[in-house]
DNA sequence: AAATATAGCAACCGGTCGATCGCTATATTG
DNA sequence: CAATATAGCGATCGACCGGTTGCTATATTT
């Protein structure tokens, strides 16, 4: 028998690099049995059904993005420091991962897209949405006790442009593929946390 | 025999409020034709394929958005106070057209629908966001041709930015109920166009 | 009134979807 | 060694997909 965790694994790396092309919608069961050498049901079973797997990937998705993202800024002083560095490695992750997520950020894709439909999806998608949300809005609330941001900034007013900022980002590479947004992106950042 | 334009036109409303929630994808013709009243063969026959129903949806949408959100500026002056306007009712289309398009702004779905594809559709919707650019680094540029912002900005910063506000409000509006995030946007437009 | 053009219908095509089922082959446990 | 558990296969299901084809009924033109 085979390693069952091993194999479900191969089917989650797979699944972020589809679903971020094609949605999690258009993740399908047998696209995703072709292209590992599986049977459908082979792949089904290590979930059941497909919303559960769609989760499943979301959550794989969250992992790299954590490990990507938070992980290299975690190490730094909590406040500017840190936040600077998680919008680095926020930039870094859309523009060099495109093998892990050759259509783009996956949480950037899942949010438009299940964001007018009910489910366990889209709990999830906004679930981890707001987690990383809740995590930049510490390091602002640090900044701004350290004296590093002005005393009267509104935090989830930040939280909100910052996200922004990489929503366009992503869709500039994406969409019309300029790499120049990346210096754009940048330079948003510096403005909003002088 | 019915008038065919306006059958047409009845697929293309409908279309659009489709598209806007399921996606261009998920806009599938049987549907279409069985919330109309129709066979699927009537409803194909105005387009053709589903791409060109596809692109024809898109374009009825961004006539839509020329006239909600263009339009009550055009007469503006020329600048910042055209740009103020745009900014405006760019925000009161995200929030208020929940009629017209439930799912949110179909140009934000469908830029992440088809980013990574390759097609018409994709060509369509760079296109038309490449001529909302255009529009609005025009008034940019004007803006600082008047001394309403400061000679030295960087006009496709300031298109790349404002991008950044109203992809965010959609986000926030439609997959977190936010209207809180309006004035949020407001005052990210109101920083960057100070 | 006769001939022509067309909007829309109903039925159907091959293909793919998610899901289910019985089965085999292997690994683990007793 | 025998019994059990399970990873994965392959066939199959009903539903739906985009698209095609004849046809009807109506409106227009001659």
């Amino acid at each position: 028998m085979a390693e069952a965790r091993h194999t479900r694994d191969r089917i989650l790396a797979c699944g972020v690099a589809l679903a971020s092309v094609e949605g999690l919608e258009g993740l399908t069961i047998g696209r995703l049995a072709t292209e590992l050498g599986l049977s459908k049901g082979g792949v089904l079973g290590h979930f059941g059904t497909k919303e559960r797997l769609q989760v499943a990937t979301l959550r794989r998705a969250a992992e790299l993005f954590t490990h990507l993202v938070w992980a290299p800024a975690e190490h730094e002083r909590p406040g500017l420091a840190r936040l600077r560095a998680v919008c680095d490695a926020w930039a870094r992750y859309l523009v060099e991962e495109r093998e892990t997520f050759p259509g783009g950020c996956l949480f950037a894709t899942a949010s438009i897209e299940f964001d007018a439909r009910a489910g366990a999806v889209r709990e999830e998608v906004a679930r981890l949405l707001r987690v990383w949300r809740v995590r930049l809005a510490h390091d602002v609330r640090v900044a701004i006790g350290e004296g590093e941001l002005a005393a009267g900034t509104d935090v989830e007013q930040v939280v909100f442009e910052l996200n922004g900022i990489f929503l366009a980002l992503n869709q500039q590479l994406q969409l019309f593929r300029d790499e120049r947004a990346v210096e754009r992106a940048r330079r948003a950042c510096e403005r909003l946390l002088s």
